[in-house]
DNA sequence: GGCTTTCTTGAGCGATCACTCAAGTATATA
DNA sequence: TATATACTTGAGTGATCGCTCAAGAAAGCC
């Protein structure tokens, strides 16, 4: 009986993501995302329920893509190159919003005022880690890596690394890459 | 012949940076800055100007002290031994209202908008990589470290190794402690 | 004490914030 | 075609934003 929506849902949060990723949370008003998701404030609300809302589905749909991209990536050439070739991944996209990761960018911004979508994104910079954490035992398992290290703590410094490739390729004039390719140099040493 | 002020302008100055430092640009409020400065909205206009002016302000002083507490590092210990103990000292004061750096915290806010304090922050930011640079020149001319690498590149990942420890060292249930001694022992390397 | 000069006070400015809701519009079923 | 059921619209809500300014209070000089 009913009316169908005019817009996809998936990429109206797409669109949200990009420009929350990019602007962050305060930086980003309720009339930018009407702007952008080409909605007024009624049907955005009817659609999403509040800002909040669709901020907690930007960021859920960031890391779920993140962890996608490192997956395809184990996919297709094994965990060892897989994290050699994820920070300069990180940081080449042309099409992304920003090179800082959105996770970070929430977690610096929000932390402070104690907001549930700080605590979200820790979460997702946990899960994360924990993935590298899992490649990294695996490498162990298989050889490829000294067995003497704790994968915990060489996902730890993997992912504290990365954050920091990443906030260093949102700086004019510093040639991210060659950090990036620092990094990937890096594992070779385990 | 006029009346003095009530309060020390420098310790307004530090204490609207600790506040800027931890809520960020657009989480720290005039109702904010008027309860910690205990002053009234014209008093602050009348003294600094704006927000903006003050934050202006704040971020010089947070850039000055951070060189000075590298510079007292160094004529104290030596490049080597300031450079491995920075880290550590970045993210154990316990007076510091946040653990990562507030240039990099107002660069990852304010970038994306274009804003001139970004601009300052990136400029603080490079001035403090261009210190790095100097100190890692100056143990390649004293034999302390190899010669064949770019002190400039050593910077820039020193730098960006730091950064990554910061935001790591913001996460909760992360030993930032164990981060800041292999950035430290990485050094040895050299 | 009077006078001048500066600092302090706080009500209130226009703008913008996230958000609401009654009315209008389009579509699928009957 | 008539009706029911969403979805869309956009003016408008109260709250908060950064900021102003006229009036009052305090301190140095005569």
């Amino acid at each position: 009986m009913p009316r169908k929506p005019n817009h996809d849902r998936a990429e109206l949060i797409d669109r949200a993501r990009d420009l929350f990723w990019r602007q962050g949370w305060a930086g980003t008003s309720l009339k930018d995302l009407e702007a952008v998701l080409k909605m007024k404030p009624g049907s955005f609300y009817a659609a999403f329920g509040s800002k909040e809302a669709l901020f907690e589905l930007a960021l859920d749909k960031y890391a779920e893509d993140g962890g996608g991209r490192l997956a395809e990536l184990v996919e297709a050439h094994g965990p060892m190159a897989a994290l050699k070739r994820y920070p300069e991944l990180a940081i080449c996209r042309q099409e992304a919003p920003a090179k800082a990761c959105m996770l970070s960018k929430t977690l610096l911004e929000l932390q402070a005022h104690g907001h549930p979508l700080a605590k979200r994104a820790s979460a997702h910079l946990m899960g994360m880690e924990e993935q590298f954490a899992v490649l990294f035992a695996r490498m162990q398992r298989d050889g490829e890596i000294a067995a003497e290290h704790d994968p915990k703590s060489l996902a730890r410094r993997y992912q504290s690394d990365l954050l920091g490739l990443r906030v260093s390729a949102e700086r004019e004039g510093i040639d991210a890459h060659a950090i990036a390719h620092e990094i990937a140099e890096g594992l070779d040493r385990l």
